[in-house]
RNA sequence: GCCGAAGUGGCGGAAUUGGUAGACGCGCUGGAUUCAAAAUCCAGUUCUGGCAACAGAGUGCGGGUUCGAUUCCCGCCUUCGGUACCA
């Protein structure tokens, strides 16, 4: 099916479920990040980000044009630029660069740029995959070998606003958790970069750390595999088994060689590096848990303070320095910045603190490195190999040039495609086009698109504005709207997607774009409602070239490492949800022809192997997770049939109900009929059979309690977002009205008011047949007054050393003293104090008396 | 592994600043109504012992602070989200 039928299809539904459930939706302000009309803008940001370098001396984007006038006139010397890489070259030089060169160069500064990184390649389906669809090395589907591969790609230079990024998380309304999070991923760290000379070359290997204190305790060094000097320094001895590891690792994913729970690998180059301290040799290794993208991809291994290090030169028997006495401070992990320095030559003595600014300060004069602040962030690669996306405003010319398309050709839309599998030879399925692909005078399209985030990283802004064909909104507009007010979204958008807007977003505001420095004042995270992802077990080594799927009651414990867990359609599955779901032969049916790459595979079960096309009695069992519901993972419950059968306000009511906005659960109907229940109660607080029994008559005192009790209830806990307690509060007052015979309309009609929001349909319905004739909406939401509270006297809890014995009656004004007089006197608590001694009395007004005796 | 969150009856959950643990709802048990069922209504329902009054235990596990801890501190366990190509 074309992508633009089944997103036309998926809006439409999300529309009609929306509707359905009665939300209330401005769609005059509707965007679709797929529309032309939208994208055009999201190809002219991209642009703008290309057109743009971050100078660190003003702290904002400014145009490429003057850092390129700047490279005309003084060449390198004393640019404020920010990138990576440490460039040097003079105005004369410059000035001699072809053009290509000098485009190169300036790609080492642009907002968007681009340059190799690695992808998951799976050679089979000939196609790049997510790191979720690659499961423990092979491919989720057809479980084929994959291995990073490097590809010229576009990235985003968000790594040039991260200190911002990490400075303004102060100024919003997020919760701790969430700038944890951001912060944590930035991952501000303060070091030194310093060179490890390697011995016998005029190579230098660079390093980060930030315990340069410890440099004399760095008695190995170890390179990413897939570091630049890797095949330069490897010697002849070490050459086939340097090679083979560094295979190896490119089958690895970058999660895999982060967890430590698997064994460590490495292997040894053959070349050693100076300590520059002390003069040592030092082996140099490789090893997967170095990463090419974090700091410089190479480190300086101090066993005796870092874990892995440590870990790492047990296995392989390399020497391990102690050069920190911790002695005094007992307990203290491997890696705690505590303790005194040891066999550190002029560091001696000195705590560890004091230590590394003493390092940072003889680095420097030593002229070996400096100081350096590192960021854990990493530029996020912005290209796909995929059809549906929106493709790159830029053609290339003949020598490779990037040239970006003039505004007025915006948007350049995305050529209509009939196979949208990738082309030959790896290359994304745009290429298949070529006569869109070969534009006038021999340049060259870009046949890669743009990835999800990017229409997503600025769509708010649109909704301030979403048919402007002059900007991508109008000053008047975003000046009016500002920033989003409240954004609700769960926390798996916690560094993705938030980042990503906050980035753009800082970008915009320093191009005087949009008013806010930040995107959204105020966020809370809704729990994400789960569901059961149901996975077969499939043999990781195929039989004879035949898949094969094991049940699951087959697998024996500790044997699952052995599989991989393929997802199934839970409509296919069985008793799904329960502990032991599993596939008929009619689910195997269905699976094999919904997953034709293995309707060749043989699946065992306790009464034999079951193959395509076979009948009987099989029962291949499925393992159950709870988990995110996904498009990923199968399982997604759709709200049209709860709705069909309860009504939307039960449902929405009901789903409210279930717990506390921002918690995560499993989705389940169980308990659905007390929130029907309630909502019929509650009509018949108004009606008798067909007949309204509401009057006139004037409330009572206990029934303004009641209402009012409720008002403050659901008023303060809407504020909070506590909607479950809210619905609760509902059926406290309903109950309590019922109870006490409540027919009068004046306390009724409040009740309606404050409903409306959760329970829409019922409440304007009861509010007409109430005589109004204007919408529930409009009515002036009810207020809470504290008279109707006030309460003469107050139930005390009486505890005996905290635990809660008697409970009593006093004035709601009375003294502190009275209180204890009386609560001491109590039948119930006199048996508690005899032989025993009072030590103290503590009275907490309104709220309980404990009593401690000895 | 790392970062973040959560863990309370048979189940979903409540307890807003350290002050009555289990509100509200589901389920279950008994009863009313009914030829019967559904629906509805009434009563009970944390566990253990007890006819009961009552007593003991109890908020993932182990410690600590406090007159008093679901709430604060330290150490663990389990589950969920993220871990850079889902966004």
């Amino acid at each position: 099916m074309h992508p633009a039928v089944s997103t036309d299809e998926n809006i439409k539904r999300y529309r009609e479920q929306l509707d359905n459930i009665g939300f209330c939706y401005d769609w005059d302000r509707e965007v679709k990040t797929c529309s032309p009309e939208y994208y055009k803008w999201t190809q002219w940001i991209f642009i703008q980000l290309f057109e743009h370098y971050y100078d660190v001396d003003t702290n904002q984007a400014k145009p490429i044009e003057d850092l390129k006038n700047h490279f005309i006139t003084n060449g390198s010397e004393g640019h404020t630029a920010y990138t990576e890489e440490e460039f040097s070259f003079s105005k004369e030089e410059w000035s001699t660069w072809s053009e290509k060169e000098q485009a190169d160069m300036l790609m080492n500064f642009r907002l968007a740029y681009r340059k190799t990184t690695y992808v998951n390649w799976c050679e089979a389906l000939g196609t790049v995959l997510a790191n979720d669809e690659v499961k423990e090395g092979v491919s989720e589907r057809g479980g084929h070998p994959v291995e990073r591969k490097p590809m010229l790609q576009w990235s985003l230079r968000i790594t040039a606003y991260a200190d911002r990024l990490l400075t303004s998380l102060d100024h919003l309304d997020w919760s701790d958790s969430m700038k944890k999070m951001q912060s944590n991923w930035i991952g501000k760290s303060t070091g030194a970069k310093l060179f490890f000379p390697v011995k016998d070359s005029d190579q230098q290997i660079e390093v980060f750390t930030t315990r340069p204190d410890t440099i004399f305790g760095a008695t190995y060094m170890v390179l990413a595999p897939e570091h630049d000097l890797v095949e330069q320094i490897t010697t002849a001895d070490q050459k086939e088994a340097v090679e083979d590891y560094v295979k190896y690792v490119s089958t690895r994913s970058e999660r895999d060689r982060m967890s430590e729970a698997k064994e460590i690998s490495g292997v040894f180059t053959g070349a050693y590096a100076i300590n520059p301290f002390n003069g040592e040799e030092v082996p140099v290794w490789l090893g997967e848990y170095v990463l090419k993208d974090y700091g410089t991809g190479a480190i300086m291994a101090v066993p005796s303070d870092d874990d892995r290090d440590n870990r790492f030169a047990k296995k392989y028997k390399l020497k391990i320095v102690e050069v920190v006495d911790k002695s005094e401070f007992e307990g203290a992990g491997r890696q705690e910045k505590v303790g005194k320095m040891i066999n550190s030559d002029f560091l001696n003595g000195l705590s560890v603190k004091d230590a590394i600014q003493k390092m940072f300060d003889e680095i420097e004069a030593k002229g070996i490195g400096q100081r350096k602040v590192n960021f854990r962030l990493r530029d996020a690669i912005y290209s796909r190999q995929r059809y549906w996306g929106e493709p790159f405003p830029v053609v290339y010319n003949e020598e490779g040039i990037t040239i970006p398309l003039p505004e007025q050709e915006l948007p350049l839309e995305l050529p209509e495609l009939n196979d949208f599998q990738p082309a030959a030879g790896g290359k994304s399925p745009l290429a298949r086009n070529e006569a869109w692909v070969s534009e006038k005078d021999g340049f060259i399209r870009e046949t890669d698109t743009m990835p999800g985030f990017a229409g997503s990283s600025w769509y708010f802004l649109r909704y301030m504005d979403p048919r402007n064909e002059e900007a991508f909104a109008s000053k008047e507009a975003l000046d009016y709207w500002q920033e989003v007010d409240l954004y609700v979204g769960g926390t798996e958008h916690a560094v993705g997607h938030l980042m990503y807007s906050r980035f753009w977003h800082k970008f915009l505001y320093d191009k005087g774009l949009v008013p806010t420095n930040e995107p959204f004042k105020k966020l809370i995270n809704q729990g994400m409602i789960q569901g059961v992802i149901e996975f077969l077990y499939l043999k990781k080594e195929k039989d004879n070239g035949q898949s094969v799927f094991v049940s699951a009651d087959l697998v024996q414990e500790g044997e699952e490492d052995n599989y991989a867990k393929i997802p199934v359609f839970v409509d296919f599955v069985s008793d799904y949800g329960a502990a032991n779901s599993y596939l008929n032969a009619t689910g195997l049916g269905k699976f094999a022809a919904w997953r034709p790459e293995y309707g060749t595979a043989r699946f065992e079960t306790s009464s034999g192997s079951w193959t395509v096309g076979q009948e009987g009695d099989f029962r291949f069992e499925t393992v159950s997770e709870v988990g995110k519901m996904s498009k990923r993972y199968f399982n997604v419950v759709n709200p049209d049939d709860i709705v069909e059968r309860y009504g939307a306000d039960c449902f929405r009511m009901y789903e409210m109900f279930l717990g506390p906005i921002e918690q995560s659960k499993p989705w389940d109907t169980k308990g659905i009929d007390g929130v029907s229940k309630f909502i019929r109660k509650f009509w018949g607080l108004f009606f008798d059979g067909d007949q309204k029994s509401f009057s006139d008559a004037s409330p009572e005192k206990g029934q303004m309690k009641i209402l009012h009790t409720c008002i403050k209830k659901v008023s303060t806990d809407i504020e909070r977002f506590s909607f479950n307690t809210c619905v609760s509060a509902f059926m406290v007052a309903t109950n309590d009205l019922k109870k006490a015979k409540c027919t009068s309309k004046e306390v009724l009609e409040q009740m309606v008011i404050l409903i409306a929001p959760f329970a829409p349909f019922v409440a304007e319905e009861l509010w007409h047949q109430l005589g109004n004739e204007s919408s529930v909406f409009d009515a002036k939401y009810p207020v809470f007054e504290e008279k109707y509270l006030v309460e003469d006297s107050i139930t005390y809890p009486i505890s005996i050393n905290g635990k809660k014995r008697a409970m009593a009656e006093f004035d709601a004004n009375a003294s502190k003293e009275d209180i204890e007089k009386a609560a001491v006197e109590l039948p119930e608590i006199q048996k508690w104090l005899e032989d025993k001694t009072i030590r103290k009395i503590i009275v907490v007004p309104k709220r309980m008396v404990n009593i401690v005796v000895g």
